[in-house]
DNA sequence: CTCACATATATCTCCACGGTTATACGTCAA
DNA sequence: TTGACGTATAACCGTGGAGATATATGTGAG
C-alpha cells in the first residue's frame, strides 16, 4: 500500500529528515554512521528519522553485519508527483472553462 | 522570490491547510466564509491557514467589500515539481552508472 | 450614526514531535 | 568470553504550531 499524501508531506516536511532523504537520493545507499556524520544531529535522532522515512515507504534498509544500509525508494514519490500534476490540472481545466465562457460571451 | 522547499513542504504538510489549498485548486476563487463552511475548523483557524498559504506564495487574496476572496497560485508548486523530478533524476543517473559499471565488468 | 456582517488578530491551551542522554541489542574481533 | 563497535529503543524535555474563544478592524445597510 502506497503512502498517503498526508504521510509523504508530513515526512518530508522536516528539514533534517528531508536532507537525509536527499542524500540517499544523490549518493545512493549509506550506512547510519555515514548519514549521522553529515546530519548535524545525534545518531539516535538519525535512526528515528530513518524509521519514519521507512514507514513512509521512502527508504529501504538492508542489514549487513552490525551495519544497516539505507537506500531511497524513489517510487514512493509517485503520489507526490501525481498530486502536483492533479493540482496543476485543475488549474488548467478551470482556465479552459474560463476561455470557453469568454468565447461564449463574445458571440 | 519563490518559496523554498522548506516552506512549501511545511505549509502543505498540515491536512486542514492542504485541504483548503486543494479546494481552491479544484473550485477556484472562494471567500473565507465558503472555505470555513467546509473546513471543519473555526473561522480564525481558516484565516490563519490562509495567512500561511499566502506567505508561502500558494494563494492570492483579493478584497471586495467586507469579503476576502482567495485563489490558488499554481506557479508556487513549481519548486515542488522540480524537487521531485530532481530526486528521480538522481536515482536514474545512479542507475545509469550502475549499468555502465556492469557493462564494463562484463567485458 | 449605528448595527450587523466578514475577516483578521490576540491570547491562551494542549499536544505532537524533534532533540538529547542513557541504555539495550546484536555482531565482529581477539 | 569479553569487549568494542554499530544501531535501535527508552525515557525525558522543550518548543512550535494548530486549535479554540474573545475581540478588534473594516465595510455595507438602514
Amino acid at each position: 500500500m502506497p503512502a498517503t499524501h498526508d504521510v509523504l508531506f508530513r515526512t518530508l516536511a522536516d528539514p533534517t529528515r528531508r536532507a537525509i532523504f536527499e542524500r540517499l537520493c544523490r549518493q545512493g545507499e549509506q550506512t547510519v554512521g555515514a548519514l549521522t556524520a553529515e546530519a548535524g544531529v545525534s545518531q539516535p535522532a538519525v535512526s528515528k528519522h530513518l524509521g519514519l522515512l521507512k514507514e513512509a515507504g521512502l527508504v529501504r534498509d538492508r542489514h549487513e553485519g552490525r551495519q544497516t544500509h539505507y537506500s531511497a525508494q524513489l517510487g514512493a514519490l509517485a503520489p507526490l508527483m501525481d498530486w502536483t500534476r492533479e493540482m496543476a490540472g485543475f488549474w488548467e481545466s478551470r482556465f479552459d472553462d474560463l476561455e470557453d465562457l469568454l468565447k461564449r460571451m463574445d458571440q
